[in-house]
This record gives structure tokens, sequence and C-alpha cells, in this order.
DNA sequence: CTGAAAGCGCTAACAA
DNA sequence: TTGTTAGCGCTTTCAG
């Protein structure tokens, strides 16, 4: 049987116990050096004593002291919303900062004051993965409200500033895009199309900075959602066309779904099609075929976006340098040479 | 231009704006009804003159009152916790609750000190989303330390008290695992394999139950990990033996690895093996097959969890009655009777 | 209906 | 090296 409901220690009752003021035990409790180690020992007898820890809020409010991040996102299940969270809590642990979420509804039209309601208080430091219209909105709204208190990764279209580096963190996916649609030509593709994600990220414009570059015909790009299915029935579509013979797509997810299309249409892969997605998610290698994607480093993200904001708040430095992998086109087999014989369009 | 650094209003300063003590704006904030509507008009005007916004910090320390939760995990990216955790953000944010999450490096032997740690204050509420050793040890110490503050999902393994109703949220995997196993039984298999997640949890628990009540022999189950990886290792070792004609997952990941390994070893979908997964996860059915597996509302039970911490807290009602749909085995076209022609073994 | 006083648990600034 | 006094922004309790 433990003692169940009494209160739990404060600094006051640490310091009656080792007969000091509170504000020694504060010093002991902050590692201060100004303590005389006859003193710290007693403290530190009554600190286990009354097993005593650290009340996260009142230290936060007496202190000014900042040390939790809210987190502002759309979908803690996506992909790479749920590894850049992870890259944050990580370097956010790791620095003794806690990391509280908060998510939005991607149809809801919020208001600034719905975003900054979000917040535990006004000013307190955010980091928003913004990776569609909604978080791009509260990215602005908190931008405008809070400039040093915010950081957000991803989604390069979402904002025009120009001083943008300082305060935000991205992957370069357009030329990714652009270095993956280029891979597809050089393969012999006549041109690439696109299943595209809700996202008007940098994939699309790389995509078709690549395809104008080489003076070629750029098809209209195809809107999906995040998700499989709306891939599937998009690629559906776009498979009765035999002259499309390659496709990018927005994401691994979007990739998934045009191979089961493609699959169903009778299309042999490589030969007939060759799909590329985003993201190098853990599927992308086990898929048959093994899916050529472009690896996008989330987590490392999630980890430089702290840091930034740490570094903002600290005044201390500047901007950290980037520690995350570059993304990078990662060849398996869906992507290949069109097969002569099978091109019966175009 | 905006003011970018002027202090945020305190209760104070709208107090003084409006010409009333800073307690009246506390009732107007909290909606009393001791106010006169003229004087709640003053209010509100300051209010919103100064765009005040109540610190949550000084709510929770003045008040004792809890407005957050700590969510432990181990894993953000893992679907079933993503999921979890998305299930109680939704129900926590729509009480007003804010949430934090923590997670834990599965691989870590954490003493009960480190994991209190992980919460703001000793105390504070706590909701662990506990799916392997390290979760069910945590959830073990938090809640010797604070039996009200904490609720627990999923795992039935975790814990052997009885009275762990009142305080945990289980779906039955363990049911719905055994009906999955009988399924594969009914359709003609002399036996089913396992493929077993790390979490000794009631699936594998389920499948044995089936098979011993059905009076098969009990093939000892494989270890894998989470991911795909490890189960296409695994079911490539397995599929050596021509006697395996149906293979029971742990979740739809393993099931996704098996299959690609029976891709490559040439085996036939359902005729020469059947493959089952748990999860039911957006992938399953674009899988080609389509994958046959078991339904769980991860989401569901996250608000249920939420809900039910929320009533321990404020002492109200009690267990909320299950909002969440059960286990469901969805059947698709990985399973099905083993071919009698290609049964070369046994 | 409204205000004044006290205090949540802590840190900061100063004094001793 | 230590203690004292404020005060973070709010809620609670009690008087008016």
């Amino acid at each position: 049987m433990r003692t169940e409901t009494r209160k739990a220690a404060s600094l006051m009752d640490v310091a009656k116990l080792a007969g000091v003021s509170h504000q020694t035990v504060s010093r002991v409790i902050n590692h201060s050096p100004l303590v005389a180690d006859a003193t710290r020992t007693k403290v530190l007898a009554a600190v286990t004593a009354l097993d005593y820890r650290p009340n996260r809020l009142a230290r936060e409010l007496a202190g000014g002291t900042v040390q939790s991040v809210t987190v502002l996102t759309t979908d803690t299940t996506l992909y790479g919303s749920a590894e850049t969270l992870g890259g944050i809590e990580e370097a956010a642990r790791a620095a003794g900062y806690s990391v509280s979420i908060s998510v939005l509804d991607p149809d809801e039209p919020y208001s600034d004051a719905d975003v900054m309601a979000r917040l535990p208080h006004a000013g307190s430091p955010a980091i928003v993965i913004a990776h569609d219209d909604t978080t791009g909105r509260a990215m602005r709204a908190l931008r405008q409200a809070q400039p040093n208190a915010i950081v957000a990764t991803g989604g390069e279209h979402l904002s025009e500033e120009p001083d943008d580096k300082d305060w935000r963190i991205t992957l370069d996916d357009r030329g990714a895009a652009a270095r993956a649609t280029r891979h597809l030509l050089d393969l012999g593709h006549k041109t690439v199309h696109h299943l595209a994600i809700p996202s008007k990220a940098g994939r699309r414009l790389g995509w078709s900075d690549a395809l104008a570059e080489a003076g070629r015909e750029i098809p209209a790009p195809v809107e999906c959602g995040w998700g499989i299915g709306s891939a599937y029935e998009a690629a559906r579509e776009l498979l009765d066309d035999p002259a499309v013979t390659a496709i990018l797509c927005g994401n691994d997810d979007l990739a998934f779904g045009a191979l089961r299309a493609a699959h169903l249409a009778g299309r042999a892969i490589p030969g007939d099609l060759s799909i590329i997605g985003f993201d190098d998610r853990p599927f992308a290698a086990y898929l048959t075929p093994a899916l050529t994607t472009v690896d996008l480093d989330f987590r490392g993200v999630g980890r430089g976006a702290f840091e930034l904001l740490r570094r903002r708040l600290e005044r201390r430095g500047n901007r950290p340098r980037p520690a995350w992998r570059a993304p990078e086109l990662i060849v398996r087999e869906t992507s290949g040479p069109p097969d002569p014989r099978t091109s019966k369009g175009a």
C-alpha cells in the first residue's frame, strides 16, 4: 500500500525539512554554484525524503522561462507530420522542453484568433507543420502575432517572405521533384504526368520546372487527396490513355494507389508504366515491384525546427546549420525505360 | 506593421481599462452569472480592445484546475499509437484540455522516477498508450504513484489487476484474433502460423486459444518487430515449409512483409497461402491482393481513454460506456481455402 | 452583485 | 553563501 493522496511536496516543504530558506532549495535544484556543499547535501536529502519534484507550471509562470512548445498540425497520422513531430519531440525533450500538440481540421476556416487560441498563452512558442492551406494560414497568423515564437516546416509555397529562412525550415522538395522528373525523361519518356497532393508544394513546381526546361509538354496535374484511394481513382482514369507512360506521385501513398490501379489495368511496371513516389516510407521498398521514390528526412527537419526555435527564444547563436539529409532519389524497380513494343498510343 | 513585442495583456490590464476589479474580469471570463450585464459589456469591450487571452499556466497554478494531459508512448509513427493519440487529442481539445506528448525509447530501462519525470508535475494526469514492455512498465509506475491521474490503452496482457476496467481501455484483440484464426480453420487450413509483434498482446493469445479449442497443432509463433522488414525475413524462412498454408500476422505491416515474401517465393495467394493482418490500415484494401484484416478502432479508444480520465479527475459519473467500434474481421482477398492441388507437403 | 485579500509554487532581485 | 521581499497571472474565499 502506498500513500495515495498526499499532496505533492513543494519547495517550501523541502525547505522546512532541510531547515533552510525556500530560495536555497531553489538554488540547489537549479544547480547554482553558490551553495555550500553541506547545505546542498542537507537539501538533497530532504528532496529525496519527500520525493520532491519541481512544478513546471510554477517555474514557467515565475521565471517567464519558456520550457514548452506547441506543435500545430492537421493530422497525427500523415507520415510526414508524424515523423516531423517525432523529430521535434526528440530534440525538445533532449533540451528539457515539453511539447504539446494541437491538431487543426483541414476543412475549417480558422480565423487568426482561432489559431491563437490554440496556444497556452499569448506569445508562447509554437512550431507549425505547414503542408496545406489550413496550416499555411495558421503559420501566417502566428507569424504576424508572435514573430519570435514561431517556426514552421515544410511547404515552400506557403510563404512569400524573403527572410523566410530565419524562421522556417524547408526541404528542397522542389529540386528533388525536378531531379525525379529528369530521371524519367532521361529514361526515354516523352513526358511525365503528376498526381498531386493537396499541398501546392514544391513537388508540383519542381515537376513542371523540369518539364519546361526540357521543352516537353506539361500535362495538367491531377489533383488528389493525401490517401491511397484518391490516387487509385485518379490513376484509373489517367491510365485509360495509353500514351501515359510515366507518373510522378506527390507521395508514396499516391504511388501506392497508382500501382494498384496499374496492376488492375494490366499495365506492366516499369515496362508499360513508370511510377515514382515521395517520402521513401518504410513500405516503399517492399512493394511489388519496389517503389522508386524520394527520401525525405522529416525527422531531421523536426529536430532542426526545434533547434531553430530554441535559438530564437534564447537569442543565442543563429540559425543552426542543417543537420538533416537532403532529399535524394532512390531508384528501385518502378522506374525504367518505356517498352517500345507496348507504347500503343502517341 | 503590427506592434511586435508589447507584452500580452493580463487580467489586471483589462480590469484597469474597464474600471473594475480584476476579480470581476475573472468572473466574466469564466461565465459567472453573478455579473451585471452592464459590467459584463464593459469588460468584454476591454477584453477585445486589448486582445486579452487568459494564461493557461496561471489558471492551472492558481486554481489547481487541471486542464492538460500528458500522453506517453514509444512511437509517434506506429499506426496504432498515432491514431490513438489523434483520438485523445480530439476529445481533449473538445473538452478544453491541452495535450502534451512524451515519447519513451523502447530499449531504455526506465526507472519509476524516470517515468514520473516525464510529467509536468507530481500528480498531473497522464494517459499511456501501452503496447510493449516499456510502456507497460511506465503504466505500472504511474499507476502506483498516481492511481487517479492515469489511464492506459491497449495491451491486455500488461496488467494483472482485476479492477483494471476502472482505469484502462482495451480492445478485445484477443477475441478478434481467435475469430480470425477460426475463419482460417473453417476455410480448411490444418493449422495457422503466427507472425508476432513485439507486444505480447491479446492477438497472440487469441490465436492459440482458437487453435487449442479446435484441437490443432500450435506452431511456435515467429517473433517479429513492428515493421515490414522483420516480417519479410521471418516469412521467407517460414515459407520454405510447403506445409505452411495460413499465417495470422500481428499487424498489417507484418502482413505486408509476408505478402511480399510470398510473392517472391512464388506462392499464389490465397491458393497457396492465406494471410490475415491486424489494424485495417488504409493501405490494406489496396494491396494486391487486397488484405483480409481486423478493423481496430484506435481513434475511438483514444477518445474513450480521455473520457475515462476526465471522469476520474472530475469525479463525476463513472466509466463512460464504450463509444468505439468492436474489432471486426474484414474478409478480403488474401484469405481463402487452401488449393488442394498445391498442398505439396504434409 | 462587486471588491479586497490571500495564495498556487516558483524565480528574480536585492540585502545581509 | 544565505535569506528576504516581490511578483508571475490567475482563482479562491470572504467581506461588503
